[in-house]
DNA sequence: TACTATTTAATTTTT
DNA sequence: TTAAATAGTA
């Protein structure tokens, strides 16, 4: 067997990785160090070379985007195509299995996915059904107790409320969020993955039977496993299954939804004789990005410990700019992409991060003032779309009349004249008698209702159960295409005034075109429309399809996660911002900010600028703030600062005269600063001011404060009292 | 029922 | 500031 194509790309580490032993393997791959390829060789050395059967592979990502890419690298490895390897999420895999033995777990044949946004709407509605407050108990959080727990492996019986009656109502809660959604046949993602467990769990030969298929487990981003998804390798692999995972613990930035980088020590324990190999040669970044990558998380403790290194060359020092407010880092940021795509470059290998979404909004603006296309990543996502959703919520309705989360969406969307009093006798008598709402309706319409009221339900029941049978013989695409204009939702929409209800309308028909692209499996035993709904669920779609044009990339550092460009800009690097306000107290939570600058810093490859406002804007107040203690985490030798550049530098108007009223400094105005002159601030406190430059909107004062020490303040700005 | 005023709260996000 | 949710009004 010829091993040269798999191997001899490799460097020494990633070799020994992939060539490991059949048993289990720890790899840790720092940034930029070819995780995804070793995943990738490893998988082919096991089927060409080991002569394992793909069959008895099973490779499990995060996204489905990773688990797409790394089929078709693994294929194009392989040069030919993989069938019967198991790629997928946690999520898609289990949801595989459920499927296929949905009796052994319980489950009625037709069940549904539920996203988040549903499962909080369902949480909303019960929390209404049972008349508790919820300015008291907040839908969200109880979603967050509730996937807390699931994503622990916990059913409600197993919480012990410890005496403690807000505890004890949240189990509550949750066990009547259970209810509701056993009696509608739901499934939220967290459940998922608790029911693939406890299936196996429950079930010795389905446990055997997979046990004997897979005798391969590949695991890529092992560092953001959750306990359920860890209890579900585990339980899997048992004594035989080999499991190869991969994952970086600095670059682990999910805690805060149930990831656990203790995995990575579990695993050691938990699979005695592990063989660690450590991936730490960079491929990506200049040896300047990664010392200062190095330095700045060799903050954090209980590390497996790791130092990226790169046989290239130093390059630049990180640039590091301090800007007077939230505008003026965003007009730094445009200046040096007009340099960069003056000089040829191309702008989609620029990036702009940043720690909340709330900071795209200035440098948008910014952009679109410089004419410089862009692109921000996030947001809504096709599938996850209101018309799109409720389109979907009377398709779920076709497939199983039960669904409360679908029902209550469309009863009465479009407007058909059951208003909420007539929803809410209906919620009651389905509570009362422990029952769907589509029973409850059909029972209330015939006696409780008034006839006017009776009649709209009626006419409601009667357009999905016409829809069903019209439709039950017509392809997945014509079936949609009459859903949405039966429905009515076409027309809904396209009243709807402005630009608004157009988009929708052409979302909806679109979606009838990704009914016509999506290709059922034929080999799974489901409805091809319930397959379509799960797909819908449990992959959104992408969130923006303008792809294609060359532009700036803006992104949360999370979202930017796995991915690289030669130029990148980290802004907000403030204190309060970045490390954020709410983890900034906690030591856990200040070294989980601390990996997302490590995540920030290694996605540059040659160019890295740091930016941060002294002022900043938030909530329509504004913030004074000093810079980011990841800055100075930094050594300065690999940090060069860029002063703004000051055109005249000489003391402003000397002698005080008359004081605006209020004492206060107007914009523009340099009345009263002189050096010398005490003022105060309403954040920093009293001070005296040491030195001033510029003029008018850029006049700038240096003050030494009291308790804050020295800042240079923008003088418009900072509104100063005169003391 | 639909539109408008007021209140409230405000990381990060995939499945 | 602003977006979303709620309360109040036509």
């Amino acid at each position: 067997m010829d091993v040269t194509p798999i191997l001899e790309s490799l460097n020494d580490a990633q070799r020994q990785a992939v060539t490991a032993p059949a048993k289990s393997t720890l790899v840790i791959a720092g940034a930029g160090s070819g995780k995804t390829r070793v995943l990738v060789h490893r998988a082919a050395w096991l089927i060409d070379v080991e002569g394992i059967s793909p069959q008895s592979l099973l490779a499990v990502t995060f996204t489905n985007k990773a688990a797409a890419e790394m089929r078709s690298r693994i294929e194009s490895l392989l040069g030919t195509p993989v069938n019967h390897l198991w790629i997928g999420t946690f999520h898609g895999l289990a949801h595989r299995l459920l499927r296929r033995h949905w009796r052994e777990a319980g489950l009625p044949q037709n069940f549904q996915i539920i996203d988040s946004d549903d499962q909080l709407r369902l949480i909303k509605r019960l929390l209404k059904n049972l008349e508790i407050d919820d300015s008291r108990w907040v839908p969200r959080d109880i979603q967050y107790f509730i996937n807390g727990q699931k994503d622990e492996g916990l059913r409600p019986q197993h919480l012990d409320d410890d005496g403690d009656p807000d505890r004890r109502q949240m189990i509550a809660l949750y066990q009547s969020y259970e209810e509701i959604c056993g009696r509608g046949g739901l499934v939220d993602f967290a459940e998922l993955l608790l029911r693939a467990h406890e299936l196996w769990r429950d079930n010795a030969e389905l446990l055997a039977h997979y046990r004997r298929r897979f005798q391969h487990l590949l695991v890529d981003e092992f560092q953001d496993t959750n306990a359920i998804q860890y209890a579900w390798l585990r339980i899997l692999a048992g004594t035989t299954g080999i499991p190869f995972v991969v994952g970086d613990d600095d670059q682990s930035i999910y805690r805060w939804r149930g990831a656990r980088v203790e995995h990575i020590h579990q695993f050691q324990k938990d699979f005695p004789g592990t063989t660690v190999v450590k991936l730490e040669q960079n491929y990506r970044s200049t040896a300047t990005i990664l010392n200062a990558a190095n330095a700045l998380i060799a903050n954090n403790s209980s590390r497996m410990g790791k130092n990226l290194w790169t046989d290239g060359a130093d390059g630049e020092a990180i640039k590091l700019y301090s800007a007077y407010n939230e505008r003026d880092e965003a007009d730094f940021v445009i200046g040096r992409l007009r340099d960069w795509i003056a000089q040829g470059n191309l702008r989609a290998d620029a990036a702009i991060l940043y720690r909340s979404n709330a900071q795209s909004r200035v440098l948008e603006e910014s952009l679109i003032n410089a004419r410089i296309p862009y692109r921000v990543y996030g947001g809504l996502r096709f599938f996850e779309r209101a018309e799109i959703k409720d389109a979907l919520a009377y398709l779920r309705l076709i497939s199983n009349r039960d669904d409360d989360s679908a029902f209550e969406r469309v009863v009465n969307r479009p407007t058909r004249g059951i208003g909420a009093r007539t929803v809410e006798l209906m919620r009651s008598w389905a509570r009362a008698n422990s029952c769907p709402l589509w029973r409850a309706a059909g029972a209330i319409a015939s006696d409780e209702l008034s006839s006017r009221a009776a009649n709209a339900v009626l006419a409601f029941l009667n357009i999905i159960e016409r829809m069903a049978r019209d439709t039950a013989e017509l392809s997945l695409e014509d079936r949609v295409d009459h859903v949405i204009h039966t429905s009515g939702l076409i027309d809904f929409f396209k009243k709807e005034k402005g630009e608004k209800g157009e988009t929708r309308v052409e979302n909806l028909l679109e979606l009838v075109s990704a009914a016509k692209g999506f290709k059922a499996d034929p080999a799974e035993e489901m409805s091809p429309l319930d397959e379509f709904l799960s797909h819908a669920a449990l992959e959104a779609g992408e969130g923006q399809a303008d792809a294609w044009e060359d532009c700036v990339q803006l992104m949360t550092m999370h979202s930017a996660k796995g991915l690289e460009f030669p130029l990148v800009f980290l802004c907000g690097m403030e204190d309060g911002l970045f490390p954020h306000q709410r983890s900034i107290a906690d030591p856990q939570g200040l070294e989980e900010e601390r990996r997302l600058c490590y995540v920030g810093i290694t996605r540059a490859k040659q160019y890295l600028y740091l930016t941060y406002a002294e002022q900043r804007r938030l909530h329509g107040m504004d913030n004074y703030s000093q810079a980011s203690r990841f800055i100075a985490e930094i050594p300065d030798e690999y940090i060069e600062e860029i002063r703004p550049r000051v055109q005249v530098s000489r003391p402003v108007q000397t002698t005080p005269r008359r004081r605006p009223s209020g004492g206060s400094l107007a914009p523009g105005s340099d009345m009263g600063i002189r050096l010398g002159q005490r003022v105060r601030h309403i954040k920093f406190g009293d001070g005296v001011i040491l030195n001033c430059e510029g003029q008018g909107a850029h006049a700038r004062v240096e003050v030494n404060f009291e308790t804050a020490g020295t800042k240079w303040l923008v003088l418009s700005y900072a509104n100063l009292d005169l003391m």
